[in-house]
DNA sequence: TCTACCAAAGTGGCCAGGCCACTTTGGTAG
DNA sequence: CTACCAAAGTGGCCTGGCCACTTTGGTAGA
């Protein structure tokens, strides 16, 4: 009972046959899909509706046409997949307090893990990461880089796709409040503490105070972004 | 500079055109688009092409199409926005005790916020959904029914729209373990318990309860369920 | 033998015109 | 004033066709 959840009609059918096929691998990243007038054939319908189709799948970031080649599975990388929805997000908004409350659920989870987890060549990483930032001549736009790049090397290392997938998912949606929150006074040097803490925690191998400095460091972010203000 | 991100080709640009009045205020939420045959004449594309563009919106949640209706802008509320997010989760194949992991962080936050702002008409629906479960004659599948409707409407009465997408994508993932964990002996039993203690937190407005009552219950079933069988 | 080129096949991109199913609406009969 | 129904409007889908681009394999030349 797969995920039919787009709507009635034929070409929304085959919508879901296609996004089936690849959720269960049937096409994998970089392969060619059957050609427009094959799967028309196959599918028993005509071909515009196969081309309505795949134009939906093509805007969900799922599959890219190439005129006179073919069309193909792309990454499936969860930021590719969010992308579509960037421009609603624009008139959406979750509120940043929701946002945080979930990151604080979630986050200093993943610093556990990987806390408990990690290779010595991603805390070696890590540890790079948070050095950089360090540096005093950081503009803002590479700090947020340094910032992104710390969470998501965490998650990584802690070895857990499913929270990876939630926690980019989240860090998209972030993306805009950062970039204020970063300019208020003090950010930028707590930011780089609570990293570091965050960073010897992985280090020492010591889950418990990974949580704890990633908890202490979500809730100063949320003191300094002011918790009512709408995203964007 | 508008976002003209989508690609090169007739259709692309009729999706960018669109998309702009969108952006604009041209078309507000809720307005009906021009039909596919006016805006056809309008942009001087063929009907099938403003159908693809049209069909790419749909897919991207900006418009919705309705049979013998019209097209319609939408409301973008966060959580049909977020529907990519369960497409991603799927393609990823979680573990189960992963999967667990992440309700764990989650689901005592979403009993927590439910017990602080649920409506007294919520607290009534919570009650009779945990009272239909006590029946003596229930089905496994109405069980399940009864079981995944609690907590889908705890989250609901959490009122946060963006813990509402994650728990109903991550209890989409979880249906399929669930049928196996339910039918192991005892299960039944302390769900049912489970249920009532996380229900009764709630009519008390106790949130700590709640949150406590709502880890207890998933760590029953973690223990029901054995860790390391994979999803799907 | 190897390289460069080119033509044919395959593929997506787009169009024209048509029929059907569903929704909406305004007039009409009760 | 209400209930109903027919016509108009709209999206959904199909057939069939032509064009533009990419790929590929064979062929002519070095």
């Amino acid at each position: 009972m797969p995920g039919g959840t787009t709507g009635s009609g034929v070409a929304a059918e085959v919508v879901d046959e296609l996004k089936g096929r690849v959720r269960r691998g049937v096409y994998g990243p970089g392969d060619k899909l059957p050609s427009e007038r094959a799967l028309s054939e196959e599918l028993g319908v005509s071909r515009p509706t196969i081309r309505e189709a795949i134009r939906a799948l093509a805007a969900m970031n799922i599959v890219s046409q190439r005129h006179g080649s073919g069309v193909y599975v792309r990454s499936l990388d969860v930021f590719e997949l969010l992308e579509p929805v960037r421009f609603a997000l624009e008139v959406s908004e979750p509120t940043l307090a929701s946002l945080f409350q979930v990151r604080l659920a979630l986050e200093p989870l993943s610093a556990q893990l990987a806390a408990a987890r990690a290779t010595d060549a991603e805390i070696r990483h890590l540890s790079s990461i948070a050095e950089a930032a360090t540096a005093s001549r950081v503009s803002v736009s590479r700090f947020l880089e340094l910032d992104t790049a710390l969470h998501e090397a965490l998650v990584l290392a802690s070895h857990d796709e499913l929270l990876r997938t939630i926690i980019s998912s989240l860090a998209f949606l972030a993306h805009e409040s950062r970039e204020r929150t970063v300019r208020q006074p003090g950010v930028r040097e707590s930011t780089i503490r609570d990293h570091a803490a965050i960073v010897r925690a992985v280090e020492n191998r010591d889950s418990r105070a990974a949580g704890e400095a990633m908890d202490r460091h979500l809730r100063n972010l949320l003191t300094a972004s002011g918790t009512e203000r709408r995203l964007r």
